[in-house]
DNA sequence: GTGACTTGTGTCGTGCGCCT
DNA sequence: AGGCGCACGACACAAGTCAC
């Protein structure tokens, strides 16, 4: 797992005025400076032949710290293709913020490489494997880099870290796996790495305008201290990202080789419930048409789903513990009901704290559920979780 | 009207592997 | 190469109550 742990890109973020070492290339007349800072370990220099960039940016999207490799605007048809020219655009590619060096593919760095330079699209089609090898090779270094840049990552990681909490907590926290992922790299770039010279501009325009339209926090989360939602957010985040990484790819791994079902169930079972998702999404897709905000729509199907007749989440029954079903006077009950007839005893009872109406007063039938003589009313809630028990 | 507190489940988003 | 299916994490929401 060596991957697991990041970019190399810490260096860009404290680094952001380092002379880059990446190779000029002959014939690279118009590129400026190479502004993208190289990390620690620059892409092996330059091929040992002029790589063949393009001295015209081919597209916006190119940034212009690649030196756009085009070999087939720079040699011509007809010139040998040579896979090593792309290195540099490799090495962009793979130690880019956005990449995920733990998930990421040839395949997907080819596409990548087509994408941001059509004239790509030919030479990479055509040597595939020796695109692929190359692609290997720096990969190969990155991840290296990236182990080893780990290492004193976390250890500046203190302040580092939190600094990236707060943005990352204000982007909105969460949602997507890919953002968590990306996350661990996602410092460095906001720090400046690309952000400074503007390479990528409209890259990181669009990741920002990806990032913003799926938030959608609740309502009741918004008020809450951001603080903690932060803490909260950034919690998940990194456990999500060690899970992701390991189970995903035991997962994906086993899933292929092994058919391993991980989460259990087996691969009927998970078809099942796939299929039924599945359905009910294309259900909702179909029926509700409109379908504006995900919000709302997503309410409409809960309720609908529950309606069902499921009974899930508050509506779930569980067998009461003795003493507490002693207090209810019944053996099962769903959460909501026990709070309901728990409050029902306390008023009848009197076992309200009159000076702080939030404590509640045990009498022994209460002490025998909750083992103290006063509790809290929401730390009650947390202690009914100790007397339910699966139905069963 | 809102916050606090609990837990299970449905839905969504994302990415990989397999298949065509 | 592209499309599809699958797996999985994250999120939103559900009921009940009281205090503020």
């Amino acid at each position: 797992m060596a991957q697991s742990s990041p970019f190399p890109m810490p260096v860009f973020a404290g680094d952001t005025n380092t002379p880059v070492p990446m190779p000029v290339f002959a014939g690279d007349t118009t590129v400026p400076a190479p502004a993208h800072p190289a990390p620690a370990l620059a892409p092996t220099p330059a091929p040992s032949t002029p790589a063949p960039v393009s001295s015209t940016p081919t597209s916006s999207h190119e940034p212009s710290s690649t030196p756009a490799p085009a070999p087939a605007a720079g040699h011509g048809p007809t010139a040998p293709f040579d896979a090593r020219a792309l290195e540099p655009a490799i090495y962009a590619i793979l130690s880019a913020p956005s990449v995920d060096l733990s998930t990421i593919s040839a395949k997907r760095v080819r596409k990548t490489l087509r994408e941001k330079d059509a004239a790509l699209d030919e030479p990479v089609r055509a040597h595939r494997e020796a695109v692929d090898a190359v692609i290997a090779e720096v990969y190969g270094r990155v991840s290296a880099a990236a182990a080893a840049t780990a290492a004193n990552a976390a250890v500046a990681a203190g302040g580092v870290v939190e600094k990236k909490e707060e943005e990352g907590s204000e982007v909105g926290g969460k949602r997507k796996r890919g953002e968590g992922v990306e996350g661990e790299g996602e410092f460095a770039e906001e720090d400046g790495g690309e952000g400074e010279d503007g390479e990528d501009g409209e890259e990181d325009a669009e990741e920002e305008e990806e990032e913003k339209p799926p938030k959608k926090k609740s309502h009741k989360a918004t008020p809450k201290s951001k603080l903690e939602e932060a803490d909260a957010a950034l919690a998940r985040q990194l456990s999500s990202q060690l899970n992701a990484r390991s189970t995903r790819h035991s997962s994906s791994r086993a899933g292929s080789a092994n058919g391993g079902a991980k989460k259990g169930g087996g691969a009927a079972a998970k078809k099942g419930g796939r299929a039924k998702k599945s359905a009910a999404t294309v259900d909702d897709s179909d029926g509700d048409g409109d379908e504006g905000g995900a919000g709302a729509g997503r309410k409409k199907k809960r309720k609908g789903a529950k309606g069902g007749g499921a009974k899930g989440g508050f509506a779930k029954e569980y067998m009461l513990s003795e003493p507490l079903s002693i207090l209810v006077a019944a053996p099962k009950m769903s959460r909501p009901q026990v709070v309901s007839k728990l409050w029902e005893y306390i008023k009848a009872h009197e076992l309200q704290n009159a000076s702080n109406r939030r404590e509640i007063l045990c009498d022994a039938t209460m002490r025998a559920v909750f083992a103290c003589d006063k509790i809290d009313m929401f730390t009650m809630n947390k202690k009914l979780g100790q007397h339910l028990h699966e139905d069963q």
